[in-house]
DNA sequence: CCGCATCCCATGTGATACTG
DNA sequence: CAGTATCACATGGGATGCGG
């Protein structure tokens, strides 16, 4: 444990001893979207094994980053405020990293915490601000969910998005990527099939893409 | 190598895919004071094992963070630009980790570089910008440096700062952090002996801690 | 010397199986 | 469902070697 140290009295190395482990950033980046159980953790996380889950869940605790959640009966892990601070590093970290994605491979999944961080990453609040309220519904890979946005603010769910119910509904192939970049026009988008309309006012799109951003 | 992988679709995994590994984030943190050579880097992460190092130096290269500088010669490595943008990541970090510092142990040390990425994560532009513009001379640890403060902006370089040279010179102990958090005022500082004003005038302290300040 | 490469061993990680 | 247990293996750590 302690061998693990880096030996220096800076902050990035604190943190790093801290947070620096493998997996354990992926934890708190599914925590930052809410509360979860063990095997919603598990689920987010293919690729985890079972004990090194169990393992980050404890360091995380001891680290004082998560704690067990307050209702009994079922065990849910949460952030302590302290690990909600972590934000601006996944964020930072998604926005770096969103540059190097390249086009997904077929082993690799989106997940619905992963994508809810990424639309959190890419949000711009000035440019939502000003404009009217929108509901999307959104399909991204295996992800779907319901971006609520209004007033600046940004609310992701996990509810199934019935096309009826929202402004403009679409399911995105792997293209998206090059949509919150910019590389691709939102009509350009759509007629080459890399967002397909599902319902709704389609040009509805072109605010999706002002509202969600992110440099490439 | 593949095996290494995450698996996901998402920014924050691709980020811990490249900078992830242990160390990694150290060797760009001390890049990102400036070019650096194999040595420099190794006598500022005291504790990396050498073939560590070189082992994150050919993958940092070959995910285009780092490259082996121009200069040849003399082998230097250095940040490029995509390199250069994980700044904000760094910093936050560093932001983060502040708050779990505690106080140093005796093994800990404090390099130069890691201090200087420290006071850049303090430094408050703002402040600084409505202020006279400052040369601090100061040594932490086995860190000595040279903090030149002008128009909100901030240059520190590692020239030994004669304590006649600059407007305040002086030492600090283990105490610094409690200085730079708020929670210890200047004149307390300096009368309880966490810092020792060497020369200059020491009421400037006052400004160094509005210049530099970080949440505890 | 500086910039690594090699060796060896402790530890962390990953896949699978298993239990309360 | 929420974790442990186990074991093979990869990686990290520390010492040492070595060529340019």
């Amino acid at each position: 444990m302690a061998a693990r140290e880096y030996g220096q009295y800076c902050g990035v190395t604190r943190a790093l001893e801290l947070v620096g482990e493998r997996w354990a950033l992926l934890i708190v980046r599914d925590l930052l979207v809410g509360p979860r159980r063990y095997g919603e953790l598990a689920a987010g996380l293919p690729r985890i094994p079972s004990n090194i889950l169990a393992a980050r869940l404890k360091e995380l605790q001891e680290a004082g980053i998560i704690r067990r959640g307050p209702r009994s009966r079922i065990v849910v892990y949460e952030l302590t405020d302290y690990g909600r601070e972590l934000e601006p590093v996944v964020l930072a970290l998604g926005t770096w990293g969103f540059k190097a994605m390249g086009d997904p491979r077929d082993e690799q999944i989106v997940t619905p915490d992963s994508m809810t961080m990424a639309l959190r990453t890419a949000f711009r609040a000035d440019v939502a601000a000003r404009l009217p309220a929108t509901d999307y519904g959104a399909r991204f890979g295996g992800a779907e969910l319901r971006i609520h946005v209004a007033g600046g603010l940004l609310e992701v769910t996990r509810d199934a998005a019935l096309a009826a119910s929202v402004d403009l509904s679409f399911a995105a192939g792997p293209g998206i990527r090059r949509l919150i970049s910019g590389e691709l026009a939102p009509d350009r988008a759509i007629d080459t099939g890399v967002i397909e309309v599902l319902g709704g006012r389609r040009e509805l799109l072109d605010r999706f893409a002002s509202t969600f951003h992110l440099a490439a």
